[in-house]
DNA sequence: CGTTTCATTGAATAACTTCAAAGCTAGTGG
DNA sequence: CCACTAGCTTTGAAGTTATTCAATGAAACG
């Protein structure tokens, strides 16, 4: 389904590419980088909160979640990610991870080692500048889920998270019009809204009963852009795609 | 109170190295930073959503916020800000801004170019290292904010806001065992976790009434630190404090 | 074909919100 | 110095949203 032909360097580069332009010589230093390639079960963590992690992680196939989980249990998830995406990338700064990173789907990982990422920075200060920038953008997504899981109602709040989800991959070209595949569970969902699966359950079948979503199992379609956007109060400004910066 | 004879420069120097070391050419770098200092009011934007801005703001007195709004007019604050703290570094690389910051309490705020930054930056990578970091941190935050708001119940929540507030003031030498200055409303801490300020109202008598602070207007006693603590479900890792990256 | 995981349903309960009003406190201007 | 005002805190009662528990149904996997 997704045979991408293209390389894990590839795929990081067209991402970092696709919001700040990268020169020449930026983008054979990152083609230059080995890339260890892990395939990966799904619901296994992949670097564990507490963990000194001396490389970084780019997700090439499936899907992964950002989570932590209170004393009494409840898992928080706090980011899911899409290829393309490099979800830890704060542990080049912050020694010990305070996050778990699990798998979704069953998933192929790309890991980096910290040291060539430094050596390549030190080298094109353009390239510290465009990685740095994709650890703001993460931040600026889960500004928007705290806004959204505190203040939106639920029918609100899970119709913007599906927004978000398919105008990021259809970002990476892993949707266009037709069904997406999507293998997240309800219950994954609920921990990433703040909810309950049961309730999850219950305005999902909302949101299908108004023809915002068709979905089943792994799969989604939405069958009126227009009108699951304006449900969800839908504005992409946080994504930050397609800005140019020629400073 | 807060007659701080410090220099703008020195509190973002102390700030900086109080989480990592910087060698003695990037502090008298930092040091010589134009800083153009405003004093503000409490409840005043200082920066809006959609700006573009040309300088961080750096806070030197007084209490900040992040905020965004959804459109049925829903406040959510994302952050809030102590002496010391930087903001909306953010801007250095992203363009247009996706959120607004707001003085909580009166407060004066320092501006620094964005150029001024970025010229520094480029002679001394080790501090576009510091000020990633700085990045990164406010970002962790955010994620525990998000297990907090997501996962925690009110009384549980509220305890691990105050914990996290106080432990951060005490940072910053602006707490010690005695009462701390702390001019943020009920309705505005409320707008932080998520709830109402009704229901804020009740979960702070509960956390007065089993002795966990005392509290009047701007004024917050901790009479039991390790009470509070282990109500809030506090453990401070995510903050990051203290650690030494020597690479 | 059995097992497991995920989705769905109902009913009872709990947590929290909303609305509306009243009480406090600090600051302001006479 | 006092009365007034504005903003913040507190209270009660009713209503809503969402949770929990427990069971059933449906699809996928080996």
């Amino acid at each position: 389904m997704n045979a991408s032909p293209i390389s894990p360097n590839t795929l990081m580069i067209r991402k970092l590419e696709s919001s700040y332009s990268l020169g020449d010589e930026e983008k054979q230093a990152l083609q230059q980088l080995p890339v260890q390639i892990k395939s990966i079960k799904p619901g296994a963590d992949i670097v564990r909160i507490g963990d000194r992690p001396t490389r970084c992680c780019l997700i090439l196939e499936g899907f992964t979640c950002v989570y932590k989980v209170t004393s009494e249990g409840n898992r928080q998830i706090l980011a899911l990610h899409v290829p393309g995406d490099m979800p830890d990338l704060q542990s080049l700064h912050l020694m010990v991870l305070d996050m778990s990173i699990a798998s979704v789907s069953s998933c192929k990982v790309g890991f980096i080692q910290h040291d060539d990422i430094r050596r390549i920075c030190e080298r094109y200060p353009r390239l510290t500048a465009t990685l740095w920038r994709e650890t703001l953008i993460h931040a600026s997504i889960l500004r928007e889920w705290t806004l959204n899981n505190g203040q939106r109602e639920a029918y609100t709040r899970i119709a913007h998270l599906l927004c978000e989800l398919v105008f990021r991959l259809k970002a990476v070209g892993l949707a266009d019009g037709g069904p997406i595949h999507l293998p997240i569970t309800q219950s994954e969902l609920a921990d990433a809204t703040g909810m309950s699966s049961v309730h999850m359950n219950r305005v999902l079948q909302a949101l299908r009963a108004n023809g915002l979503i068709k979905s089943k199992r792994a799969e989604l379609v939405v069958p009126d852009w227009e009108k699951l956007q304006e449900a969800g109060e839908f504005d992409p400004l946080y994504l930050h795609m397609e800005e140019s910066d020629a400073s």
